[in-house]
DNA sequence: TTGAATTAAACAAACGTTTAATTAATTTTT
DNA sequence: AAAAATTAATTAAACGTTTGTTTAATTCAA
């Protein structure tokens, strides 16, 4: 068995199941992006369902979250772990946006419920862990009184609002249709940027 | 042709598209769910992607936006506008929420190539009207020099996040699972708030 | 009596999955 | 080290369902 081709069969997997969505997408073409047999997905992996959630915890295992270190941390003030946290959820986001729109795409349906709690799961694994840190910012009067549950609901929404789709991300920033947002540097800093001033702005008392 | 049973099969697309998806949902169960006859769906609609079709344009000739008016008003400054458009949309996204996941369902496909595109195009109209407003409010030294574009993006983005999943919205607000968060007129303003304030923070000069 | 509305049945195509046969690789035995 | 035996990988074909859609017959309303 070679894990190659399992890790070609998932790669085709995120790519067609993130512009076609899981059910608009058939194994047989999957298994013609793969360039395997269309018996060897059943053969690897037992079913559709059981590939989509390989492929989940392949993914996932891949960016196990520096979240929960960074809270614990006593070197870091609230305002530089939130800056840390932009700069990494940008970061994780925009390597990887296919997957992420897979991920978006199961939390919007709950057809497949395992799945769709699992994803679930995974997102509001790390919403305790930042909500804790604006908590504590405030109540060292170095943040306002915010909303820190709707502010988490801010910071993961913007980024999420860009990964949605390449095209609506280019109407909005005025690029043209072929431009490539996830790939380019200056628009990740520029993402980086606008969250961080946007969170002191929120944040820090005048 | 009774209208009665037309929107009782759009309805019901609504219901099952946005907890199933569009290729998840079978024309054999909307039938079902609308209770009429499996044939009367193409009767009607002429097929499964037209049936699509119908009910985006219905729903979307119900919500045609007053922002383009918002705009042109020169008895409110750039701030007070913002305060109105933060209200109108949480007012109707949350009034709709179904439809809107239907809608952030077909802007991260692209399988149906045509309805991707017009949706991108709904999403898109009111893009450069607030974007203006925001640039009108720089230049008028009201606002400080932000970043329109992004900041529109973390306007919609926030909105988007909590209408994703009813549970997801429950996890992050620390709400039980059978807690129904769009139709708690306390948290809409809890909404509403955050965003103003949020808006507030990162437009006004201090 | 004419045309629209409604129905149950059937259609072909596509789907996920399984099977049974064959090839390749690995292990065991000589 | 070569041959034999065993296991794993790969294939093409077929399976039974389910899918969206159409048909042809029937009921209803004007």
């Amino acid at each position: 068995m070679s894990l190659d081709k399992k890790e070609h069969i998932i790669d085709a997997a995120i790519e067609l199941f993130s512009e076609k969505g899981f059910e608009g997408t058939s194994i047989r073409e999957l298994a013609a992006k793969a360039d395997v047999n269309l018996a060897m997905v059943n053969y690897y992996f037992g079913s559709k369902d059981k590939l989509f959630e390989a492929m989940v915890e392949h993914k996932v295992s891949f960016m196990r979250g520096r979240i929960e270190e960074l809270e614990q941390d006593k070197t870091l003030n609230e305002l530089d772990k939130m800056d840390r946290i932009v700069e990494g959820y940008v970061e994780r986001f925009l390597s990887h946006p296919q997957f992420h729109k897979v991920l978006q795409q199961e939390m919007l349906v709950s057809q497949r419920e395992e799945m769709h709690n699992r994803v679930i799961g995974i997102f509001s694994q790390n919403t305790h862990n930042i909500t804790s840190i604006i908590e504590k910012g405030i109540r060292k009067k170095l943040f306002k009184k915010v909303d820190p549950q709707l502010t988490f609901a801010t910071l993961i929404g913007t980024i999420n609002q860009i990964l949605m789709s390449r095209s609506l991300c280019n109407v909005l920033t005025g690029k043209n249709e072929n431009f490539d947002p996830y790939t380019d540097e200056h628009f990740k800093k520029r993402i980086i940027n606008h969250l961080k001033q946007l969170l002191r702005d929120h944040l820090l008392l005048h």
